[in-house]
RNA sequence: GCCCAGGUAGCUCAGUCGGUAGAGCAGGGGAUUGAAAAUCCCCGUGUCGGCAGUUCGAUUCUGUCCCUGGGCA
């Protein structure tokens, strides 16, 4: 685990080399066909020396979730370990590591028809209302869920006219966890600045590889939108506002490169409430770092 | 050289009819259950360009100097 750009994707396909371990993806953008030098995908060569599981399994009109995540994770973990490998998980998607290790409630899937209601009621009554109405269904949520936030606000409407139940009755109900053991290794950045700068020249050289065309390619095809979930990524997402005309080039490179930071800063959030991490201190021997962990942490010799 | 307009938070700017100042962005912290690279919450002391003058008190008025942009020579 660690945030954008510490250099996850090198530990990996090193500890390919040299453990008995097989690659699964844990990242909520590397899904999508197609969206390649702006997720840091490996390339060719390198997935060619070290599979990746889970990359490439969606079209980026179609969105990807959680839930589809951890059925996915733990198909590809099965069936790893039935060969006689170990499953090692590599990405920075933290929602999908928590989804996986401790389980989802049972919780019925998205649903267009009902979003986009939903969307409609949001457009012609306001926010305010919506929330009030969980306010009446589902107090506990409506609690729990700030008025401003309307994504939350929306699926929870959604759960209850879906089920009939509130959403936090159902939630109640916590999901399995996995069946793995898991020896959790971060890969972070020494210093918040030695982060941010990787960021930004990363960020120039997606460009100076060719993310504009990879992003023109995907507006071409005529059938994505801006609010899909694959559109939303880091990068995607400012060079399409750019080609609208949003902004010009300097604006689109700085907010491409902050929404990278933000993003980075979201998932230290999350690593620093993660329980039980192996912190890899950023030297030059991650690699050796990783080993004597895994070594260390062996049951039974 | 002269004339204008500016110099206020990391950036772009607002403002103080004289009582030491606040927005957006950036940044920091946090939340996170089928959109999560998403969505949302909280956090604003900075010689108000320098020096001097007027004043009980100047970032605000006056003078001067410096810097930036534009115009005229």
């Amino acid at each position: 685990m660690g945030p954008t750009a510490s250099g996850k994707t090198d530990l990996a396909i090193a500890l390919h080399e040299r453990l008995p371990v097989e690659l699964v993806s844990v990242d909520s953008a590397m899904v999508y066909r197609g969206l390649d030098i702006g997720t840091a995908k490996p390339d060719a060569e390198e997935l060619a020396r070290a599979p990746h599981r889970l990359i490439d399994i969606c079209d980026p009109a179609e969105p990807y979730s959680a839930a589809r995540f951890r059925e996915d994770a733990l198909r590809e973990m099965a069936q790893i370990s039935a060969a006689g490998r170990i499953p090692l998980l590599v990405g920075g998607t933290m929602l999908y590591f928590r989804a996986l290790q401790y389980g989802l409630s049972e919780l019925p899937q998205a649903d267009s028809a009902v979003r986009a209601r939903l969307e409609r009621e949001l457009a012609v009554n306001g926010l305010a209302a919506l929330h009030q109405r969980l306010a009446d269904v589902d107090p506990v949520a409506a609690g729990r869920i700030h008025p401003n936030d309307p994504q939350r606000i929306l699926r929870a409407l959604e759960v209850w006219e879906i089920t009939g139940r509130p959403l936090s009755e159902l939630q109640a109900a916590r999901g399995e966890r996995m069946p793995y053991r898991a020896v959790k290794l971060v890969r972070s950045p020494a210093s918040r600045a030695l982060l941010h700068e990787r960021i930004d020249r990363r960020f120039e050289a997606m460009l100076a590889q060719g993310l504009v065309d990879e992003v023109v390619e995907l507006v071409e095809r005529g059938d994505l939108d801006p609010e899909m979930p694959s559109m939303r990524s880091v990068g995607y997402r400012q060079v399409w506002a750019w080609l609208r005309g949003e902004y010009d080039r300097d604006e689109m490179v700085r907010r491409g490169q902050a929404a990278t930071r933000q993003l980075a800063k979201r998932q230290m959030t999350w690593l620093r409430s993660e329980s039980d991490c192996h912190w890899l201190d950023e030297g030059d021997a991650p690699v050796d770092q990783a080993l004597a962990v895994v070594d260390a942490s062996r049951v039974g010799g």
